[in-house]
Formats: C-alpha cells, structure tokens, sequence
DNA sequence: TATAGTGTATATATAGATATACACAGTATA
DNA sequence: TATACTGTGTATATCTATATATACACTATA
C-alpha cells in the first residue's frame, strides 16, 4: 500500500521528522489499523526520493514512541495503540497546527476578524480544487 | 528595542530559521517600520539564549532577502519596503499556515465540520487567555 | 586614544542525510 | 533438503547543515 505522505524538500524541518509525524497522523487517524504492513523502508526511501536510512530513522522513533512494530527480515507493522492515547494525539496534533496558524496570522498583524476570512477562504479553496 | 519574539529548542526547524521569519512577520506585518533598528546580534543572541552567530545567520538571510540592511560598527536597521511585496508575503505567510494546519487536520481524518469546530475551539481559547 | 558598542571571520562540535556493505526471513526450485 | 534469490531490517563511514566559542575589525564617543 502506497502512503499518502509528501515530503517537502524545502521545509527546514528534517525529513525523517517530516516522515515520522505523517504516518503518525495517519495511524491515529484510522487510516493505518493495528496489523497493517507499512512499505518497507526501501520502497517508501524510493517513492520520498530519501536515503533508507532517512526513512529507517523515521520508523525507528515511530516504534520507540510504540505505534509501529519492526521485526528484522519479515518488516514493519502498525501496533495496536490505546482509543485514549489515539483520540489524545489526534485531538493534540491538530489544535497544535491551528494555534500555530492564529499566532502566525497575529505576528503579521491580523486581527481577528482577517483571520477568520482567511480561514473562510482557505476552506473554500480547498473545496473546489485544493489547489491553493 | 526587545522584539516580541520566541524561539522553540524542541522544535525540528532550525532558530536561525525561526528568527528569520518571525523578524520578516513583524517587518512585513507593519510592527517594524523601515529605519528602525533591529537589536544587535549579541543582545538579540543573549535574550533568545542563542549563539552570536545564529542571530547573524538570521539577520543575513534577511539582508539577502531584502527586508533589512546593516552596516558594520553601526548596526541593522528595517529596510524600505514596497508596499505590494509587504502585502504579498503578509498574506502568503497567513494563508500557508492555515494550509498546513487543515492538510494536518484533513491527514488524522477530521471532517470539513471537525476542522471548523476546532478553528471555534482555538479562536475562543485565545481570547480568554491564550493558555491553550 | 581608550573604551564600549557594533558587525565579521575562523575553527570546532553536534545533528541530519547519504552510500555502501552486512545480516535475517521467506520462497522457488534443482 | 539444499541452495539460490529476493525481500526485509541493520551497521559503518562519510558528507553537509546547524550551532557554537573565540578572536578580529569597524564606528562612535567620552
């Protein structure tokens, strides 16, 4: 199964950083349920145009956190993880995203309502093409 | 001058980057006008916790970038900007964020719904006291 | 001209990304 | 049942980017 992941080459954020937070995401979004076989490290090292070791690094913090399970030779799975720590991380992860979007948004000077007209128009767009 | 701004050590994104672009967010918001002066790289370094050369890496970068000008023995000063240049990136750097925070939202499966309460959430919470 | 403020340059350490060679698991087939 | 093969994860060495300390040079002014 091909993830749907996208790594950003420009992003000051280090790749496998980029990696680990993605699957994360969608394990604790219900995408990945506990069992799946996630691509091994060299298929998923092609599809992101990254070294192996890049996206070994990624599966690597992604088990020492406990959502994912490596077994030499056969590779790598989804475990099965807490409702409650799923719900808390999904919950976490998104509001973290938005209070960084506001702060952003108020560091330029935006008052409230700008703010709520961009997000209008943010969500419009993304309705009718995602194309920004 | 102290500038109101806070760097993460937690965070994956590098604080001369993150220095960078909250700099160029207060030059292009309006809080910083062309002429004044930026706090030098050792007071800036000395209250970001820093080094000397990471506050200069930041201020080069902008320099590149046009947005600031410093003269050696005298300091950085806020470069003139055009006025359609500062609106552009003001509204890109907004309209981004609120991007980045709905693909996160879309990527752990939240509905168009989920996404707008959330939104509610964190506009309701900023305002009585910002503590999340 | 001494001194305290500015930015600048050199050398060094840590983190991130890579290539390459190695080891284990399953399977086809001689 | 051997064994070759292809798939998986693992380890070592190397390079680039990030962050630092320390010494240097320019500007203003007491």
């Amino acid at each position: 199964m091909k993830l749907p992941i996208r790594v950003s080459e420009e992003s000051r954020e280090p790749i496998y950083h980029q990696i680990e937070t993605q699957v994360k995401s969608l394990i604790v979004g219900g995408q990945l349920p506990p069992g799946t076989p996630l691509p091994s490290i060299r298929v998923l090292s092609n599809d992101l145009q990254c070294s192996v070791i890049t996206t070994r690094r990624a599966y690597q913090n992604l088990e020492s956190n406990g959502f994912i399970k490596t077994v030499q030779g056969k590779g790598t799975f989804v475990k099965e993880i807490e409702t409650i720590k799923m719900e808390e991380t999904k919950q976490k992860v998104v509001i973290d995203a938005f209070v960084r979007a506001v702060e952003q948004a108020e560091q330029v000077g935006c008052s409230s309502e700008d703010i709520r007209r961009i997000f209008k128009e943010v969500m419009e767009n993304k309705r009718n093409g995602g194309g920004l």
